[in-house]
DNA sequence: TGGCTCATGTAAGAGCTCTTCACATGAGCT
DNA sequence: AGCTCATGTGAAGAGCTCTTACATGAGCCA
């Protein structure tokens, strides 16, 4: 009863031709039904319509395929976030507040590929391209927190740039793992996870000093104006 | 060659006496030794000197196991946040503060059951118990939050408590998951994960207008003096 | 065109896990 | 003493991972 098996293979010949690809497609597709844990190689296999022990030609590993997963992640998070930072245009804080949007659409469009990334439990070291890939993004927020760093208001010591890059991060993954993403986004919140980033980044700023509510703070800040809060309005 | 079995049988008798408990602190070396993924039924059956089936009398499943333990991990969490929250004394912000440390060291100390609760990928509605639980544990920071939210100073719109909450959390879980666990540790940063979560929180706090330095701000605040900041000296 | 070669795929199998079944044991009650 | 039922066992099916030996055919070279 394989002539299912059999018709797929009369259709694309011995060779598939482009398996890798389609096994991470066919990869990704599972992590987002079935989540990184419950991806299967073999299942992989068959959604590609070959046989189970095929895959082991292009990858040497169930974890290996995981970290070329998470690897191209991180190559398409930079690539968004990049994108989103815009080198900082309009103006620092416009910019900055849109990477902060562009991290969690990320984790919330690309659930398989975040999970890959933060949470399949790869070590770490296992792959030196995975770890540079993830750096590469990290120095994305990094950069733009370096240029944020140096608007900082005269008066006080000046935050250390990577400081507030990794407070950003762990603002916008806490986030993201927490409220953003399938299941977990079932607790009930008083807001959307991009408000609530929002709204926490912009706290966050402020207690650094900057003025973070006309937006144009680069240089002509209307500096002290009540501000209404980064929360709605009082109802 | 399965004198050892049976030695240990011998040792115990046919009945365990203790099967259920044994499990779950067998499931919790595991996990500590192979993640919450490579954690395994049988393994966990091996290490209680059963066999394979006997897990099965205790827990329908391997899914029932792992939410059995991020139960009692969110149970052991609600403890230790109020412990450390001790109903807001001697204040609130240095009671707020030991919170957030309470929340890391729990994550860095019992990594098992952190990662049972938060990484392990098990479906929400799966158990009740489970998110009932987790909930107290919430409810913990929601309280201190709330207490902290009515220290708002006045002038500016009070921030609502939920979600100050969910600030702090998302802040404590994404320093936890992303510096404070395992491998993920290896990234070298500039400060402890502790102190970088209480600088991000201090950074925040202030954005919401609370005066953090002299710490006694519950009354008699010496508001503005210049703070040497939430980031240590500048070198 | 014919023939070589090697990357890519397959089949079969060992060893593991999960889970279920019928059956064994003995702790605790009557 | 005898019953009962919770608890543990052994065997077995189904699935997965990964290895090994073999099959296929695409690309190249003469």
């Amino acid at each position: 009863m394989s002539w299912r098996k059999e018709q797929r293979r009369a259709e694309r010949g011995y060779h598939h031709g482009n398996l890798k690809e389609a096994l991470l497609q066919a990869a990704l597709d599972l992590i987002a039904q079935k989540g990184a844990a419950g991806f299967t190689f073999a299942d992989a296999a068959r959604m590609a319509g070959v046989s189970p022990a095929a895959p082991y030609r292009h990858f040497r590993d169930r974890d290996e395929l995981l970290s070329s997963i998470a690897q191209r992640g991180f190559e398409q998070f930079e690539a968004a976030l990049a994108q989103a930072w815009d080198d900082g245009r309009p103006d620092t804080v416009t910019a900055f507040e849109r990477v902060g949007k562009a991290y969690l659409a990320f984790a919330r469009e690309e659930p398989s590929f975040y999970s890959a990334m933060f949470e399949s439990g790869l070590p770490s070291d296992a792959n030196p391209a995975l770890m540079a890939a993830g750096e590469r993004a990290f120095a994305v927020i990094r950069a733009a927190a370096e240029r944020l760093a140096a608007l900082a208001p005269p008066g006080v010591p000046r935050p250390p740039a990577m400081m507030m890059a990794l407070h950003i991060w762990s603002m916008s993954h806490g986030v993201a793992s927490l409220f953003a993403r399938g299941d977990a986004a079932r607790r009930k919140l008083p807001m959307s996870p991009d408000e609530l980033l929002e709204a926490e980044v912009l706290i966050y700023l402020r207690g650094l000093g900057f003025a973070t509510d006309g937006r144009a703070q680069d240089g002509k800040g209307q500096a002290d104006e009540k501000p209404a809060g980064p929360w709605g309005k009082p109802k």
